[in-house]
RNA sequence: GCCCCUCUAGCUCAAUUGGUUAGAGCAGUGGACUCUUAAUCCAAAGGUUGAAGGUUCGAUUCCUUCGGGGGGCACCA
């Protein structure tokens, strides 16, 4: 439906929904408006020496049922629930901590309070209480009202108490919604949160500096992708949104940085998908005078410390165990674990397709073999028949060197680079090298990946004379590593998409 | 881009497989209730069944198109 047909039946859906939503909302509104009549601001400025639910609940653990306290205390947060009895009620608040009741009376407050607090003050309003502490009958630690604030009117109703807010797309469109009301959620960003801290941490601690480096780049470079493309006014010309770092960070490198690490958004103009944002975030990082081995152990430290942080379960069944050394396995074994086919000995494309051809499983699952160069089809098999049983961790080691224009040559295996792709839970997760740092040779490369752009590959890296001046400095030896954060998190908080773990994923537009 | 599934009250779900006036819980509204916690009880209210068209005596149910969402394929990290 496009044009206006689309926004006829547009305007007709939201008449026909608005009619019992505005009697919800005007409801509020009257609230709001009576509120301000009896000189209640029920947008105040500030509610300040709150305590965390969660320290309220660990300072009297273990009360016993029907006990009183002298402890008070002050919290602050979200109106749950609400059991009024006439009276007397009970309320349920919610902070980022936790949640705990509690108890009004109209003994305790005084009539207009209580009248207040049980007429004007609607679920989803956030409040201000001071409270004594006790344990009610039924055994529940409960604060008993002796005075409170209204801190912001909600004027939209929250989710439902029972179920939160399941619409998926609502949950993506409306994350503060979601997050109000799914304490998974609020779960799961807690944890990226702390996984990412752990990560800075690390690093930091072992000599890194944390830098920033272009998002905005007059070429792109780094991976294989397609970029998004824009443009600056001022300057008048093309920008690319960056798809990767790496080129910036080496030459941090060779300006002697040492040990560099960035966080932060890569962009690749590319499809969506339960494993793909257009928007990702990243780390990669640099370390001079390692190779790719010590890029390994690093990397299992890093994401050992972050699963740590997120409190991931280890034990538990079908654990992913970041706790122990990663499998090791070369590009070559895996392939022919899995293929039957020895990659070195079928070094031509001819050669390799032959293989292939012989065997009708493969052709089945790689059905344009045929178009397909060596490294490309060396690729194929890799993600097709090894990369979906990597579920523990794993290091796939020495791609092919036409794969992997930024790194070095293997020091022993022809045809090889020193390189490795991490997997873990079916998907890559990390990706790395002993850096290429011959200035020649990676003049040579790029020419390499432009003859594969001539050739029709939309992903093939650009040509990028200023890094390769860059490495005519002399870059020093270098492991570099680079690390999908989001699929981090998704493994660490058990999330089977990505837009489980970004806050605001890319939409279509309402 | 292709294939499959889905869309019912503000929210979460029903509707005996095409049959009378589309029901319930929550939320909201009015009322009762001083240890409740999915509080309970009483009352009223809330709907163009995603949209448009078609088949039929009759459509929430079947068909077509369009739109939103989900899943899969392809591409990618």
């Amino acid at each position: 439906m496009k044009g206006w047909r689309k926004d006829l039946a547009d305007l007709q859906q939201a008449e026909a929904a608005s009619r019992a939503e505005a009697e919800i909302l005007a409801a509020r509104r009257a609230k709001l408006d009576r509120l301000r009549e009896q000189g209640i601001e029920p947008f105040p400025y500030e509610y300040d020496r709150v305590e965390p639910i969660a320290d309220v609940r660990a300072a009297h653990e273990g009360l016993e049922a029907d006990t009183q306290t002298e402890a008070r205390h002050r919290v602050a947060g979200r109106l749950a629930s609400r059991r009024d009895q006439g009276g007397m009620s009970f309320l349920d608040l919610y902070d980022r901590s936790g949640r705990i009741q509690l108890q009004a009376t109209s003994d305790t407050l005084s009539a207009d309070a209580f009248a207040r607090l049980t007429e004007l003050v609607d679920l989803g309003d956030l409040i201000g209480v001071d409270g004594r502490a006790f344990v009610s009958r039924r055994g529940e630690l409960t604060l008993h009202i002796e005075d409170f604030e209204i801190l912001a009117k909600a004027l939209r109703p929250p989710p439902d108490k029972r179920h939160g807010l399941q619409d998926t797309e609502a949950r993506y469109r409306y994350r503060e919604v979601d997050l109000m009301a799914n304490e998974e959620s609020r779960r799961v960003f807690i944890a990226r949160s702390h996984i990412i801290a752990a990560i800075r941490r690390t690093l930091d601690d072992d000599g890194f500096l944390e830098v920033e480096t272009p998002t905005l780049q007059p070429l792109y470079g780094g991976a294989a992708a397609e970029p998004f493309v824009t443009q600056h006014n001022a300057l008048d010309r093309t920008l690319y949104l960056r798809i990767a770092p790496e080129l910036y960070l080496k030459r941090c490198l060779v300006g002697g940085l040492e040990r560099v690490y960035e966080i932060g958004k890569n962009f690749r103009n590319e499809g969506l998908s339960p494993k793909h944002n257009p928007e990702f975030t990243s780390i990669e990082w640099y370390e001079a005078y390692a190779e790719y081995g010590r890029a390994a152990d690093r990397t299992e430290r890093v994401v050992r410390a972050a699963a740590e942080k997120a409190g991931y379960d280890f034990e538990a069944e079908g654990a992913l165990r970041f706790d122990r050394p990663w499998r090791r396995l070369t590009f070559a074994r895996a392939v022919e674990e899995a293929t039957g086919i020895n990659l070195l000995a079928h070094a031509t494309d001819e050669s390799l397709r032959d293989a292939v051809r012989a065997n009708p499983k493969l052709t089945k699952k790689i059905p344009e073999f045929e178009q397909l160069n060596w490294p490309k089809l060396a690729d194929e098999l890799l993600g097709e028949f090894v990369e979906p049983g990597l579920i523990q961790p794993t290091f796939i080691l020495d791609h092919p060197v036409e794969l992997s224009p930024l790194a070095k040559r293997h020091r022993d295996i022809h045809g090889l680079t020193e390189r490795w792709e991490a997997y873990a839970g079916g998907m890559e997760i990390a990706n790395a090298f002993s850096e290429l740092n011959d200035p020649d040779e990676q003049r040579a490369r790029f020419e390499a990946q432009v003859r594969y752009s001539e050739g029709g590959d939309a992903e093939a890296q650009p040509y990028d004379e200023g890094f390769v001046r860059a490495l005519e400095q002399g870059m020093p030896p270098a492991g570099g590593v680079g690390i999908g954060i989001d699929r981090l998190v998704m493994l660490l908080t058990g999330r089977a998409t990505i837009r489980d773990v970004v806050l605001f994923p890319a939409l279509r537009e309402l």
